[in-house]
DNA sequence: TTGACATGCAACCAAATGGTTGCATATTAG
DNA sequence: CTAATATGCAACCATTTGGTTGCATGTCAA
């Protein structure tokens, strides 16, 4: 779980998941194409990706294909978001009692 | 987006928002307590949360409570973890396609 | 009013992070 | 076979991060 906020943290990261969400299976020479970095900077990234579980690889002969894997994303959904969205509107209404209450 | 990503990815601030998400309202000191670091590193987490407007405070004469703020947490969830669900299943499916496609 | 208490601010430090360069290895095309 | 291609691995570097200590400030209680 926490390997998986930790991956999500970095903008680089969440654009690799981005251009996978967009086209599923790509190779890393593919992901590296419009990254202003390294092809080893981005393979630094996907390692980070594969050890949170978000992604997983295929390798195909001198190629390597990169999958996403959205179970982590769904679990955050579940586990966490979840928990705190049960609590919205009430922590709002107790936000906005106590606001009021230091403005007389 | 990105400052709520980053304040996320410490288990530290993950479990300042969920003693706020048990009891909102907490002054420094309460949530200090059980944190096996000094009082001014946890200012330092605080003050990463507020800036993600994950939390906001009050000042009540010397003391300061904090309240949990839901919205960006729900933003999250409404703008990425959807955005990804929406998918789950078809990437699930090309995912388990091309996992077969390479073991005969 | 004075001492205890709650918080704020700043300098400093070690470790993690995100990136680089250089080279090695394996596969495919010609 | 050989050269080009795709990826892997490791050392190195600057910046960020997460923590510390020390001291300053503001507020409440006796």
């Amino acid at each position: 779980m926490d390997l998986v906020f930790k991956a999500l943290a970095d903008p680089t990261r969440r654009q690799l998941l981005d251009r996978l969400h967009a086209r599923n299976g790509q190779t890393l020479n593919d992901l590296c194409e419009q990254m202003e970095m390294t092809r080893q900077a981005v393979t630094k990234h996907l390692v980070l990706l594969e050890a949170a579980n978000l992604l997983s690889t295929v390798k195909n002969g001198r190629e390597k294909a990169h999958f996403l894997n959205p179970v982590p994303i769904n679990e955050i959904a579940e586990r966490w978001i979840g928990k705190y969205e049960r609590g919205r509107l009430k922590a709002l209404s107790n936000l906005k009692r106590n606001l009021e209450r230091q403005e007389p």
